[in-house]
DNA sequence: GATGTAAGCCAAAGCGCTTTGGATTTCTTT
DNA sequence: AAAGAAATCCAAAGCGCTTTGGCTTACATC
């Protein structure tokens, strides 16, 4: 030891002003030599304080977890990574999800937790409110009496922009395959690509609009339902490339051609594993890292615990369209 | 209170036996009445214990995380759930690894480890056999001078059987898509395969072996090369469904077809997003749950933890091999 | 030279549990 | 009925930190 008090290394390694500059040096000195770490389990218990950041994951035999997840935690673990972050996701049936909060609320077992597909009037955000826990929700809820902090994506506006180029092209039956319904990102979708139609006097009917969970089998279904009705649409809009996968086979299915008789505009969460401008015809898309999305929310995560930020502060990234092979002008 | 003292509290609650059970049933029904819960920083310091599971995650931007840890991830997550275990993520960067296990043992953050994507010589295994904390690899090392517990696939008989068969339909020039091969699991699948040839006494050339990361992208390139040199293949096999996807793509823009000029068998890991039997042409697989490969860990970890099973115990799965549409008779 | 102030350090009290080493009571044995 | 064994329970000592409240020393002030 360096015959210095217990309190006074502590407070050096802590950056309290109450030491001298040269007793902080020694002391840093001292541990790196020693490759001391404070153990965590004590600090906590001593301050509260957790070091990690929560996630609580629905879980069971009849929930798949989406695809989209992992590319998110990249991103958050990514920065997590660069400020010592540790992240523990906490297994959940979809049925006690109220209980896990409070639990680890109550516990004090992280320091801010993320929540992710929100949907509108999330009582997980109520909850979270509640119980005064630093959060940031990835995705917005809707119909809550109260503003909360959160990072989304411009949906509507993207699926708005989408819409109307493919009406500038001349379509006027659009049909959109959605992801979950009960999601606020679909409803936003929804509700873009309708402000679009309406702006040209124009409908979505609901043989048109499909919502289903974002796998491939799906896609082509909702696709070949679409297509095989009696007023099939021009153009679809598909929430996602794994959809859009099926909505291609079932075009191809059908005989039909990309662009020549369907239009296709699919939304893009920028996986490195499947890229639109890959597509057989590249895809059209509005695009937007999910990636990015989960850095931002660790980093904003790691602004909240440290008291640097605070408020329900409410950020919305634009979407890119990017247009590439996949749309033309409608048939005559 | 009920007037007890907080040993005799903690013991009932931890079923040790010196509390009468009428005393520890008083304890129980007080504890849940008032929704009492031992602190788990207050107990994790005073046990050691942290009820929770590590996974270092490597991380960084160049990173990118498999989407089969999600499917792992859900199986995982599914045991760990009713077993009140969380599951902690330790972002770090790669060549950091060691440190970060390190660390997590050295402050008992968690009680046990998986390992996943492990290489021959894996370091990360050596390391956690020598720091002595329950672990589990997913997957298999190679070449390590001691044993160590693992769960894997039979990867080697899966491509052996899938060779076979196809060597059985008349094919001589098959070709393999691998993975990264500086992952056992890649090695073992080559090694599968070229048995399986030399069992025939065919080759693999180098020209008809590629190794590279699992994305569509990848399965598209490495296609065209196969296909586009002077010796095509007849028959390809591909270590992903991700890349088969290219895989496919590449043969329809050589106006080629499945199965009557190409041959075509992939593993599947069973996604639920993306399913075998949906490809244009129903594909043959070599087929194993990664998501019941995450239970399974999940619970031989829990074992583990509780002392329950012990010493370097190995797993191995064997693999289905489910034949669909994808294959035919080679090409006269 | 006495007094006030700030800087620098420390002893000890938690944080909320588990566990050790007894102490006390109850039940068997002889 | 005395003694030994077994069953219950408890006080207090950690676990390894942070933080409170106080004590010392050094320096500036009048």
């Amino acid at each position: 030891m360096l015959s210095l008090s217990q309190t006074t290394v502590s407070r050096a390694l802590n950056g309290y002003p109450e030491v001298s500059e040269e007793t902080r040096r020694r002391v840093m000195d001292a541990a790196k030599r020693h490759g001391y770490r404070p153990n965590p389990s004590a600090r906590r218990l001593a301050t509260g304080k957790a070091g990690m950041i929560g996630y609580v994951m629905p879980t069971g035999a009849a929930v798949d977890i989406d695809p989209h997840f992992v590319e998110f935690l990249s991103g958050l673990g990514d920065y997590a990574r660069s400020h010592d972050l540790d992240l523990v996701l906490s297994p959940t049936a979809a049925d006690e999800e109220e209980t896990t909060y409070r639990r680890i609320v109550a516990n004090k077992q992280v320091d801010a937790v993320y929540v992710s597909s929100p949907r509108p009037a999330d009582r997980r955000v109520a909850l979270l409110n509640h119980l005064g826990i630093p959060y940031i929700v990835h995705g917005r809820s809707e119909g809550l009496d109260f503003d909360y902090p959160f990072l989304d994506i411009d949906n509507e506006a993207a699926f708005h922009e989408a819409t109307r180029l493919l009406i500038q092209l001349g379509h006027t039956r659009i049909a959109l395959i959605n992801g979950d319904d009960t999601q606020t990102f679909a409803i936003h979708r929804e509700r873009g690509l309708k402000k679009a139609l309406a702006a040209s006097d124009l409908k979505l009917p609901v043989h048109r609009l499909i919502s289903v969970s974002m796998t491939e089998e799906n896609g082509y279904r909702a696709t070949r339902r679409l297509l095989e009705h009696e007023a099939a649409p021009t153009a679809i809009i598909c929430s996602s490339l794994i959809m859009t996968l099926g909505a291609v086979r079932a075009i191809r299915d059908l005989g039909l051609a990309i662009p020549g008789d369907i239009s296709l505009v699919a939304h893009d969460d920028v996986f490195p594993w499947l890229k639109p401008e890959n597509f057989s015809v590249p895809l059209s898309t509005t695009r937007s890292s999910i990636r990015a999305a989960g850095a931002r929310v660790a980093e904003r995560l790691a602004a909240r615990i440290s008291g640097l930020e605070s408020g329900p502060r409410g950020e919305i990234w634009p979407v890119d369209l990017v247009v590439r092979g996949s749309i033309a002008g409608a048939p005559v």
